[in-house]
RNA sequence: GCGCCUGUAGCUCAGUUUGGAUAGAGCGUCGGACUUCGAAUCCGCAGGCCGCCCGUUCGAGUCGGGCCAGGCGCGCCA
């Protein structure tokens, strides 16, 4: 690649200038922010300055004179400001690079820097006492995309979904539906603390009636919560699916009691003395991993807190030997992954393989006001009723808009408009206007002349093409750094870039080589920015 | 009280990983641009003690410390 080219370049125009040997790698370069700054940058000169007790300007003066690009790559080499050293890359570079993309189509902006690695990603996560609601949409969004962006690195992903059916939630759950049954049955419905009171639990009570009449009772709670999970669950599944996000596997706390995991790693914690007894619950030593008090493992009635399933649960992703375990999570478990990861390690796992991110809630807005919601009340609102309100490409895309430390604010009358001011139909309407002229191009036969992309030089058309070469690195960064939000980030640049070409350039005139190489560089543009939003699970309309 | 996250233009946010040059975008306001491939678009104007203070540095939105404000946690719930 063209950085670790420069790079080089640089490290050689060290030691032949300057006498200095330096570690591979150890060449910082950016891409500057002002156009004429050029397309790379070092600011080696300035950071030797103090070292070599010289002025930046003569030691970057020094490394240029010891350096020799290669002009095909390369245009020209400027000192600039303090002692920046600064590159231009040759144009004939940008477009030979340009010129590849068609080709790789759908392989454009992947790398094989994990490849044969098997990474697995669980989110989502909830237990199925309701439908699921905006958050876990955030949380879904954010899973899939990094599980995408993993795949997209060569990374053999699985996604995973954890949840309990027979903890105490469900008990509850299974109690909710009784109430709503009786209350169908002429009684009332009392909610103690804890209980669920949305509308779908008196939808499964009325099916419990339907099913098997009017004559069930406390006797029979665990058909209630036998029915309301497969309710529940095949809600979540559809709601997920209108995401298009599938998961792999659903994995079961109830199948670690079944295979004994649970026991064995009560046993391996007690083994490594990192467990007590007192008040009648086994306790985990967590104050000696900087925890502010110890925690309890299981109860003083035998039954396990979640944090014992969590551990043998993460102990299973270990012993089914992911190169990389990722967990996504909301804030609200902010607290809780300490303990599980410490656990971890002291059991001997490498938790270096393991990476936990934790993303911030989110809150809607429409017409200037927050719409409030509360789980206890039921007066959340789910992802199928926002789906329902502003499509699910709209919902996937704001939801990964923001870098996931931040709180979200969704602005549903925004993610409604069909118009430049919604980001994500800004970029879906870059993507079918270049569909649209590739149809026009293709009804007008102008695509006979073989392109000459030595014909691209305007202003616009660089800056387009040196855009779409920074795709890859992009793309990379944003899984390095498990960061999707720098997708839509970066899309809207490259819709706003190609925008401004459109208008100042057309594409189809009467001089055909000048056309198909705009045609190339307009394919170009598609590609990359179907590729984008399909690393966001996002639709790349040919029309809309 | 303690922990994590956040604080950048009127609003919503990038930029902080790896300190660098004049801090960016979208929306909103205002003013312009369609006989031609999609005006669902584009161009321009205006808009900033980067929460505050101190420190490190040739250089701080970025690193360190201390405050202030908001969110989420701090359970023998998950």
């Amino acid at each position: 690649m063209i950085k670790e080219y420069i790079a080089q370049l640089v490290a050689g125009s060290a030691t032949k200038g300057l006498g200095l040997e330096l570690p591979p790698g150890s060449v910082v370069l950016e891409k500057p922010k002002q156009q004429d700054h050029g397309d790379w940058a070092t600011s080696l000169a300035l950071s030797l300055a103090k070292e070599l007790k010289r002025k930046p300007r003569d030691i970057a003066q020094k490394m240029v004179e010891a350096m020799s690009p290669d002009p095909s790559r390369v245009a020209a080499v400027e000192i600039a400001g303090p002692g920046f050293i600064n590159f231009r890359l040759a144009d004939e570079y940008c477009r030979r690079q340009l010129g590849k993309i068609p080709a790789l189509g759908g392989k454009y902006g992947t790398g094989d820097r994990h490849a044969g690695k098997r990474a697995q990603v669980e989110f989502v996560s909830c237990n199925p006492t309701g439908p699921l609601t905006v958050g876990h949409g955030r949380q879904a969004a954010a899973g899939d995309a990094l599980a995408r962006l993993l795949e997209s690195q060569g990374y053999r992903v699985e996604r995973e979904y954890y949840f309990n059916d027979a903890g105490l939630q469900m008990r509850m759950l299974a109690e909710s539906v009784l109430y709503r049954y009786r209350e169908l049955l002429g009684g009332t419905a009392e909610f103690p603390e804890g209980h669920y009171q949305g509308e779908y639990i008196r939808d499964i009570a009325e099916a419990c009636r339907a099913e098997r009449g009017g004559g069930l009772g406390e006797g029979d709670l665990e058909y209630f919560k036998a029915k309301a999970v497969e309710t529940t669950f095949a809600d979540i599944r559809a709601t997920l699916g209108r995401m298009g996000i599938v998961f792999d596997n659903y994995f079961n706390e109830s199948s670690l009691y079944a295979d004994g995991s649970i026991a064995r790693t009560r046993q391996a914690l007690g083994d490594k003395g990192l467990t007590y007894e007192r008040d009648g619950a086994l306790w985990f030593r967590a104050t000696g991993f900087g925890a502010e008090k110890d925690r309890v493992l299981v109860r003083s009635s035998g039954e396990p807190t979640y944090r014992l399933p969590d551990i043998a649960y993460h102990v299973t992703k270990f012993e089914r030997g992911f190169d990389l375990i990722l967990d996504v999570f909301g804030s609200d478990h902010q607290a809780t992954y300490p303990d599980v990861m410490a656990a971890l390690g002291a059991l001997g796992h490498d938790t270096s393989r393991m990476d936990v991110r934790i993303h911030q809630f989110v809150t809607l807005t429409r017409g200037g006001q927050q719409v409030k919601m509360s789980t206890r009340k039921a007066t959340y609102v789910t992802l199928d009723e926002l789906f329902d309100e502003v499509g699910a490409d709209a919902a996937r895309y704001f939801f990964l808009m923001r870098r996931m430390e931040s709180h979200l604010d969704f602005d549903l009358d925004l993610a409604k408009k069909q118009s430049d001011e919604n980001p994500v139909f800004y970029v879906q309407y870059a993507h079918a206007r270049i569909c649209s002229i590739l149809q026009h191009a293709e009804a007008k036969d102008v695509r006979r002349e073989k392109p000459d992309l030595g014909m691209l030089t305007a202003a616009e058309e660089m800056a387009l093409i040196k855009h779409l070469l920074d795709y890859p690195d992009m793309v990379a960064g944003a899984a390095e750094a498990r960061e999707p939000h720098r997708v839509p980030t970066y899309l809207q640049e490259l819709a706003g870039i190609f925008h401004a070409f459109y208008h100042k350039h057309r594409v189809v005139t009467d001089d055909p080589k000048l056309s198909n190489a705009r045609l190339d560089l307009c394919q170009a543009v598609r590609i990359v920015l179907a590729n984008g939003l399909g690393l966001l699970g996002v639709g790349a309309p040919e029309r809309m």
